[in-house]
DNA sequence: ACAAGTTTCAAACACATGTTTTAATTCTAT
DNA sequence: ATAGAATTAAAACATGTGTTTGAAACTTGT
């Protein structure tokens, strides 16, 4: 049984993004190691560009459906939800999504930070839709999970990709159940100190206490609106 | 008064790369912008790759200046140092830093994040030689301000890393101090809460709690041998 | 078995890249 | 002012890039 040749290009690509750079990573060399022709990927693709969105589409797909399932069993779980749980349902799939690719272990995530860090219009821009979609669910989750909601949730939430995100490139093949752990229990302790510190400050000052929710619309919680 | 052509290309350069990525980024490019001749770079660096970690050397000292400077400051302040005063120590230089490029400001952090997405041998080398030594200090410091060592020290404190890398490329002019002092509080609920789980193991299961000092070794803070 | 549609292949194309070379220019110290 | 060094300039070089092309090989439905 051969498996297709656009699968393999997916794969191949993949590995090869993550470990050198979209730019720095040739047709030739995909091609190469995919044992496929050079042509391949305009045929079946249409182009490089098209290539790189593929391979990230596919894998967001994957990610945002697991993400979602499991913040689902979290909220019907119990009501208020535990902030864990929820933190969990968005840790726990990236870290085994990137631990379960054999070999390399960080592979996917490093090809996370590569996307991010990259201008590129169009492939943020197909990121940013998919991603948005979920973090808002999220921010909805944690805002039910906490008895106050923190003044600055989208970068308390930012700060948890970013912990996320960093750890897995860093992380060999470690542990990913100790990891996802650590890191939850890092950024529940966060959150709800957050939380804490925005009662206080509208105690003190409670003119600041009832704009809590604009603080939700820039960087990834927005919306594409075209 | 004229700036140097090798100041207007690492600024250049860094500035583009930034935007675009390493190898996105050709030396036409950078030498049309910077106004110089495109012989320069070779001539002066000797190669792109040169230039590359040029621009990265010039910006990492200073940063392991600020940030070691401060630490030197909180760690005389008191004794125990307080754990605050630390992870400001680390967070702030790098947000200002960030903040202090005029114009785009996550720009140097989105380098910082290429540049570790990015498998470059080289780079890498500088890179972490530099770091480590910065983050064996820091890691030395908050073991004095935390009662018990979290069993998960460097993990910890890459979740920091991570969570300020991030959240620094994401974040637009926004106010250096606000993101500053969020961060700090959020790394400092987390890391206590760690310690505070650490004892709690510890206590319980007493065959564990003497090890706590082996798990600094690997990734960032380890010193490259040769 | 055969024709029609897919997919693979090797070769070529047009162009952009980092680097080198050689000459002109500017700077610097005597 | 002038010789010698350092810097800038313009052009060319060799190589590698993504993409296109047109024919061959394969698959599929009848």
């Amino acid at each position: 049984m051969k498996e297709s040749t656009l699968l393999k290009l997916l794969d191949t690509a993949e590995l090869l993004f993550a470990d050198q750079g979209f730019h720095a990573t040739t047709l030739r060399q995909i091609t190469r190691e995919a044992e496929v022709n050079l042509a391949a990927v305009n045929y079946h693709l249409g182009s490089k560009d098209a290539l790189i969105v593929a391979v990230f589409q596919r894998r967001m797909d994957d990610l945002n459906k697991q993400r979602l399932s499991l913040l689902g069993e979290a909220l019907k779980a119990s009501q208020p939800p535990s902030l864990e749980r929820i933190l969990e349902a968005f840790v726990h799939p990236a870290l085994q999504m990137s631990a379960r690719s054999s070999g390399d272990g960080g592979r996917f995530m490093r090809l996370m930070m590569r996307a991010w860090a990259e201008n590129n219009t169009r492939l943020h821009r197909v990121i940013s839709r998919q991603y948005s979609h979920v973090m808002r669910s999220f921010a909805n989750a944690v805002k039910q999970a906490l008895p106050v909601v923190p003044a600055d949730l989208r970068q308390q939430l930012d700060f948890l990709i970013g912990a996320l995100t960093y750890s897995m490139a860093e992380t060999e093949d470690s542990d990913v159940e100790q990891t996802a752990r650590s890191l939850v229990r890092f950024a529940c302790a966060g959150l709800r100190q957050s939380a804490q510190q925005t009662v206080k400050n509208s105690t003190t000052d409670p003119s600041e206490s009832e704009h809590q929710d604009q603080s939700l619309t820039p960087s990834l919680l927005q919306e594409n609106p075209a």
